[in-house]
DNA sequence: ATTAATGGAATGAACGTTCATTCTTTTTAT
DNA sequence: ATAAAAAGAATGAACGTTCATTCCATTAAT
C-alpha cells in the first residue's frame, strides 16, 4: 500500500466529474484527465469503468457509516437513536455535497437496483443498523406496524429529498431546520 | 393535424424504453424500431432526442395533473386535500409503472433539475395546487411552520420512495399499505 | 563510482463500437 | 405527375478500452 498516489487522484477525479455531470458526463479521458494521468493509467488499478464506480460507492458507504456509528449508542431510546442517525445523515450529506450527489447517481442508477436488491435479500449485516433500530422499535411497539422498507422510506425519503434541495440550492438548511426536520420525521415513524 | 398514429408510437415506445433503461439505455435506432418506424422518422416529429424527451415529459406532467384534480375539492380540509392528492399520486404511481419510471428518470437527471429551478423562481401557477394546499395549511396553522419546499420533502418523498419500492418488487402495496403511509405522512406534516 | 541492464509503471495514439443525426432513395397520397 | 412522408443506409462525433512504446527507478556489472 505504498502508492496511493495516482489510485486516490483518479478516485477524486471520478467523485467529483461524476458527482457533477453523471456517469454519462464524466468519459474515462475527462477523468484521466482530471486527475493529471494518462488515460490508460487508469486501467492499471480499475478493470474497467464499472469497476471504478463500484469501488468508488463502496469507499464513500464505508465513509458515511463510520460517520454514523460515531457516538452511536445502542442502549438509548429508539427514538434518540433514530434522531441521531437522522442527523448524521443530513449534516454529513450537506457537507459532502459531492459524496451525496455520486450516492444519488448511484442509487438512481442500474448500479443501485441490484446493489439494493443484494442486500435486501442477504441476511441482515452486523452494519445493518438501520434495520436493527426499526426491527427493535417494532418490537418495542413505539413505532408504526409497517413493513421495513416503509419504514425506511418514511424516515430517509424527506431527508434524502431535502438534502437534495439544499445542494441545489432550493432551501438553505440550518440548524434549527435540521432538528425541525428530523422531529418531523419522527413523528411520521412514531406511533 | 390528422396523422397522430406515427407519432404516438414514437412517443408509446420512447416511454416504454426509457422508464425500463434510462435515456442512455433507449437509443433512436431503438425507439424507432420498437415504434415500427424508420430511424428519420422520427425527426420528423421532434427535432431531436431532447425535445422528445421534454414534450413526453409534459404530456405526462398533464396526464398526472389530470389524475389529481379528479375529485379534488378545495373547500374541504386541508387534511382531507392532502390525503387526496397522495392517494391519487401514489395509485397513480403504482398503476402506471412505466409514467412514474419515466417521471423519476426525469427527475433525477440534469433535465430535471433545470425544470424544477424554473418553476421554483416562477411565478406560481394556478395548476400549482400543492403550494396553494401547504401556503393554507400554513396560515390555517395546522401544518408545521416549515419553507414550502420541505414540506414538499416532507409530504411526498416517502411516497414517492415507497411507489418505487413497490415497482422494483421491495415491498407489496395494498388498500390498507397505502392508508396507513399516506396517514403516516400527514403525521409528519400535521403541527 | 559509473555504466548497463532490467522490469514495472505510465502514456496517449489508435481501434472498434455505439449513437444521434442527416441524406438519399423508395413509397404513398393526391 | 407531383409532392409529401417514410425508410434505412450513411455519416461523423464521442466513447471505453487496448497496446506498442516511453519513462524511471532499481539492480547488476564493471
Amino acid at each position: 500500500m505504498a502508492k496511493p498516489d495516482k489510485r486516490d487522484e483518479i478516485v477524486r477525479a471520478a467523485l467529483e466529474l461524476i458527482a457533477e455531470n453523471g456517469f454519462h458526463g464524466a468519459p474515462m479521458a475527462m477523468i484521466a484527465d482530471k486527475a493529471g494521468v494518462g488515460a490508460g493509467t487508469i486501467y492499471r488499478y480499475f478493470e474497467n469503468k464499472d469497476v471504478l464506480i463500484n469501488e468508488l460507492y463502496r469507499e464513500l458507504e464505508q465513509r458515511l457509516l463510520t460517520v454514523l456509528m460515531d457516538g452511536y449508542s445502542p442502549d438509548k431510546s429508539v427514538r434518540e437513536r433514530f434522531i441521531h442517525l437522522g442527523t448524521a445523515v443530513l449534516r454529513y450529506c450537506i457537507s459532502n455535497p459531492l459524496d451525496f450527489r455520486y450516492l444519488e447517481q448511484f442509487h438512481n442508477s442500474p448500479y443501485g437496483v441490484v446493489h439494493r436488491r443484494d442486500k435486501i435479500s442477504g441476511e441482515a449485516d452486523d452494519k445493518d443498523i438501520y434495520r436493527k433500530l426499526f426491527e427493535e422499535g417494532l418490537s418495542r411497539q413505539v413505532i408504526k406496524d409497517l413493513p421495513l422498507v416503509m419504514l425506511f422510506s418514511l424516515a430517509f425519503g424527506p431527508l434524502i429529498s431535502v438534502a437534495r434541495d439544499h445542494i441545489l440550492g432550493f432551501v438553505s438548511l440550518d440548524d434549527d431546520l435540521i432538528v425541525k426536520i428530523i422531529a418531523a420525521c419522527w413523528d411520521g415513524l412514531k406511533r
